[in-house]
DNA sequence: CGCGTTTGCGCAATCGGTTGTTCGCATTTT
DNA sequence: AAAATGCGAACAACCGATTGCGCAAACGCG
C-alpha cells in the first residue's frame, strides 16, 4: 500500500542528486547543453520517485498552460455528433498532455469565452459552431488566441474544418435519383442549424445536376418529436412521394416509427434513407441506408490543427475526412 | 473597433498608479489592511483597463488553479442525464470563476485522472460513477485530491450525490400496484449501469411492501434497440402483462413504438410508465407517465459540495433533491 | 505633551519552474 | 607551449502573482 507520498519539486530532486535545478530542467526538457550520463541520472530518479512537474509553475515560465478551450452550445451537447466530436477531440489532445476546458454556452456564452482569454486558461480554443451568428469568431480573432473551428467558416483567414456534409449528401440524394426515384421528401429538425442547411443544399445540388428540382412542399423541418412525425409523415404520404431523405437519425428513427405504424412497408412502398448515420439506424427494421461520417475523425483533426498551431510537432497526419454511403435494405 | 490592447500585469498596474504591487493585490483581494480611498483608487483603475490578474501566477502563489475535473465515462457522456448534469455543474462553477476540465475516460481512464492530480492541474474532482468497479474512489482517497462522486457510494467517507432513483421509482411502482395492476414487466438497457439496478430495487420496494413478488420472468435488460424490442414486446404480450415500467426514456419509447405497431392500445390495453423522464416522452403518443428529477441540480449540488470542500462561500443552500412522477395519459 | 496603538503601505521572499549568460575545465588547433 | 574551441554545469533573473514582516505617520489617551 504506497504510503502518502511526498510531492517532490525540483528543488528536491536537484539538492538530492547533488545538481542545479537548472540541470533537472534541462534533462528533462532536453533543450540545452546536457551531459548524457547526466540526462540518464535524472532521468533515472524523476521516474523513480514519480516525480512530475507542476503545470502551473511551468505554465507561468512558458505562457503555457496545456489547456485547450472547447466551447460547445448547451443545448446540443448531447447529440451524437458531438458526443463523437468530443471524443475524438479529448482522445487526441490527452496524447499530447493536453487537457480540455470544457465551455457550455448558453446565452451568455461570451461572459465565459472572455474569461478563459482574459485570465490566461488556455492556450488556445476549439469553437464548434451550429449557428452561424454570434460574435465568437470576431472576438477570437480581436483577442489574438489561436482556435479553430468546427463548422462552416466563410472566412479565409479562419481555420475551420468540418465533415463534408455537402457533397454526401449530394451523392445519397444522387443515389436515390439514379434507383429512378422522382419525388423524394426531405425531413429535418431545426431549420437554422447550419449542418441542415449543408445538408438540403447537396441534396438540391444532385437535383440540378440531373435537370430536376426538389419540389418546396416536400421540405418538412422542424420534425422534433413523435407527435410532427405523425402529421409530417401523413402529409408525405399524401403527396405521393417515392422516397423520404432524413437529416439526422433521430428524425429518421421517428418517421420510420411512423411508417411502420401506418403499415407502409419500407423499402417496398417507400424507400427511406438518413444524412446521418448513429448508432440506431443499422439496428433499426429494416436497416436504413445512411451517410456514415468519421466524426471522431473530425475532432482529432480540429485537436491537431490547433496543436500544430501552438508549435507542437504533430505525430500523425491529418485523417482524411471523407464519408461513406452504407446501403441497407431500406433503399433496396 | 477596439484596437489591440496591452495586457496589464500587476506591476504595471502598480507603476501607473505609484503604489506598490503588494497594494494592488490586497486592493483586489480585500485581504490585508489597507485605506478605502486606495482600494477606490485601483478598483477604478482595474476596471477602466480590463485588467485580469493571470490565473496562472495566481495558481502558483496560491497553490489554486480554479479548475475543476469532472470525470465522465466516455460511452454514456450523449446520455441526456449526463447532459443535464453537465450543464448544473458548468453553470455553478463558472458563478464561481472555477472552469471545468473535462475527462472523458476509456479504458485508460486512470492515466488522464493521474494527469490531473499529478500536475495540479485541478483543486477538485467531480466523479461521475455509472458502475460501481473502478478503482477510481480508491485512488482519490489516497491522493488527498478533494472530489465528490455523483453516484451511490457506500463509503461513509466519500460524499457522494445522487438522484433518488431507488425512492422514486419505488413510488412509481407503488401508483402502478395501487391502480389494480399485478403483472408488471420491468424493461431496461445496460444491466451493469448502478442506476438500473437502484431502480430495480425500488421496483422490488413497492411490489414486497405489499406483499407481492415481481416475476423474475418479467424482466427484461440489454434492449437497445428497435429489433430487441421486438422481440421483448412479443413476449411482454405473450406473458399477459398488464402494465409496464421502464427503466429510462430511450427503451421507453422504443418499446411504445412497438405497441403502436402490434395495435396494442396504451393505455386501454396496456399501461406504461418510465422511470426517467426526457424530452421525449411528453410529446409521445400517448404521452407517458414518468418521473422527473431535477437532474441539472443534482449537477448544481454536486459542484456546490465540492465548491464547498474547497473553501468557498457558498451562495445558496443546496437544491432539495427530489422528484415528481408525473401523470400523463399512459397510464389512465 | 509623550507614549502606546492603530493604520496604510512597501520590501523582499516565495510559489516551482525556465532560460540567457558566465565560468571552469578538457580537448583540439597552430 | 600558448591560444582557440567546445562542453557541461551553475548563477541569477524572470514569469505574475501572494504574503509575513517592518516602518513611518496618524491617532487615541491620560
Amino acid at each position: 500500500m504506497a504510503q502518502e507520498r511526498k510531492k517532490y519539486t525540483i528543488d528536491d530532486i536537484a539538492r538530492e542528486l547533488g545538481v542545479s535545478k537548472t540541470t533537472v530542467s534541462r534533462a528533462l526538457s532536453g533543450k540545452g547543453r546536457i551531459g548524457k550520463d547526466t540526462v540518464e541520472r535524472v532521468r533515472a530518479f524523476v521516474e523513480e520517485h514519480e516525480y512530475r512537474p507542476n503545470r502551473v509553475a511551468q505554465g507561468l515560465a512558458r505562457s503555457k498552460t496545456y489547456n485547450l478551450g472547447l466551447v460547445i452550445p448547451g443545448e446540443y451537447s448531447g447529440m451524437p455528433f458531438f458526443r463523437d466530436c468530443i471524443d475524438g477531440i479529448c482522445q487526441e489532445a490527452y496524447r499530447y498532455n493536453y487537457d480540455i476546458l470544457f465551455v457550455v454556452t448558453r446565452e451568455d456564452g461570451r461572459a465565459q469565452l472572455q474569461r478563459l482569454v482574459d485570465n490566461h486558461k488556455v492556450d488556445g480554443i476549439i469553437l464548434t459552431r451550429t449557428v452561424m451568428n454570434s460574435g465568437h469568431v470576431e472576438f477570437l480573432k480581436k483577442s489574438r488566441m489561436p482556435f479553430v473551428v468546427i463548422g462552416p467558416s466563410d472566412d479565409p483567414e479562419v481555420t475551420s474544418i468540418d465533415n463534408p456534409n455537402r457533397e454526401a449528401s449530394r451523392e445519397l440524394t444522387d443515389f436515390l435519383l439514379m434507383k429512378g426515384l422522382r419525388r423524394l421528401a426531405l425531413v429535418g429538425g431545426n431549420a437554422s442549424h447550419y449542418v441542415n442547411r449543408s445538408r438540403k443544399r447537396g441534396f438540391n445540388d444532385a437535383h440540378q445536376e440531373k435537370g430536376f428540382h426538389p419540389d418546396p412542399a416536400l421540405l418538412f423541418m422542424e420534425v422534433e418529436d413523435y407527435r410532427k412525425a405523425v402529421r409530417v409523415a401523413d402529409q408525405i404520404m399524401l403527396a405521393e412521394c417515392d422516397g423520404i431523405v432524413c437529416m439526422d437519425e433521430m428524425v429518421c428513427a421517428l418517421i420510420l416509427s411512423c411508417l411502420r405504424e401506418k403499415g407502409i412497408a419500407v423499402p417496398a412502398r417507400m424507400k427511406l434513407a438518413s444524412m446521418y448515420d448513429g448508432s440506431q439506424l443499422e439496428s433499426n427494421l429494416p436497416p436504413v441506408t445512411s451517410i456514415r461520417f468519421d466524426t471522431k475523425g473530425l475532432g482529432r483533426n480540429a485537436c491537431m490543427e490547433i496543436l500544430g498551431m501552438l508549435g507542437e510537432e504533430l505525430r500523425d497526419d491529418l485523417f482524411p475526412m471523407n464519408y461513406q454511403v452504407i446501403l441497407r435494405e431500406s433503399t433496396q
